[in-house]
DNA sequence: CCTACCGATCGGTAGG
DNA sequence: CCTACCGATCGGTAGG
């Protein structure tokens, strides 16, 4: 181990590359031998570090899961009105959209394709993400500080508006991702009109 | 041709269902044999109305394109303020999303896999309606009526913020798309809090 | 519209 | 970590 710098292991090297890729072309047209290029292997090679393709899937989208499942934890720990704690989780979204763009996307749009009960087991955290946060606007509603409207379009609404990033934002590119935080939860927040 | 409904040819069919795999799977998890399957033909026969895989994802990019940049012309060529032509866009896009769901979500998150020279050929028509819609923003910014911000961080948020409509909005179960647009539009234009 | 088939490529394994 | 290779499947063609 470097006195520095952490050493990555194999796996993390070849992980990493995977959600670039798959960022870049998608799971389904990322094949292994990319994927080996990538780090400067055969393909079958790989499989001394990593079991399956679907694994890297998995590993991908079951971290992601639980950032943002501890993230919702923690807000729902600490005080603040409704309105705070959205404010919070938004901030949360697009702190890991511009720092960690490929991993998300891959979490967002790549889940699909894992297998049972791979893929029930992920669709029942993403449910429980889904529910806690819809609890929030909900209680933000009934206090008449959020608009009241249909929670379901809210929260999809808010999820979406930052798909964006990942595919787009570069760090540090013209934009710096402090400017681009703060232009979007004004925006979600208080709307594009004044 | 029937006197009261246009007859589909078999080409349309195939885009169709073409269409609905491509929103399941993704383009490129989706086979020539998943397709054939889903309209009783084999594999090869496909290839009677079709010239490619590649062409049914062209049609669907080019077509959806063509739809949008009509779209903008009409709202450019209206009377109204820059926020009533950003909401009349808004209004547009919701609509697309909600009544051609699979359509709008294939030309969305496929179209990378568009081979040159059609990628290209594509990527300008997206750049030359993002041009057009940002000019609308950036107008009405000088006017005071939209909040200031940068103008490519309300474009892509304010496009992003309906991607979830295609993978999710059922029409007619539970939420009316009236109810989804209004409240849609109201959260875009005015934000989520009060 | 089908059967039969093409070469290429897929994810992955055996064996060293 | 490699070479060699597996059966399956890919998009697509030939020929009728």
């Amino acid at each position: 181990m470097s006195p520095k710098t952490q050493k990555k292991t194999k796996k993390q090297i070849i992980q990493e590359a995977a959600v670039r890729l798959f960022r870049d072309k998608g799971y389904s047209a990322t094949s292994m031998r990319d994927l080996a290029d990538a780090v400067n292997l055969k393909a079958s090679s790989l499989y001394n570090h990593i079991s399956s393709k679907e694994e890297i899937l998995k590993d991908i989208c079951f971290e992601n899961a639980h950032r943002f499942l501890d993230g919702m934890k923690e807000v729902e720990s600490l005080p603040g009105t409704p309105a705070e704690k959205v404010e919070a989780l938004l901030r949360l979204h697009i702190r890991a959209a511009t720092g960690d763009a490929a991993s998300v996307m891959a979490f967002n749009d790549e889940w699909r394709h894992l297998a049972e009960p791979l893929l029930s087991e992920f669709m029942a955290l993403r449910r429980d993400y889904e529910r806690r946060f819809m609890a929030i606007l909900k209680s933000g509603m009934q206090s008449g500080q959020i608009q009241d409207m249909e929670p379901v379009v809210a929260l999809h609404t808010l999820f979406s508006s930052m798909r964006w990033l990942y595919d787009w934002f570069q760090p540090g590119k013209k934009l710096s991702s402090e400017k681009v935080e703060e232009d979007m939860v004004r925006m979600v927040m208080k709307g594009l009109v004044k």
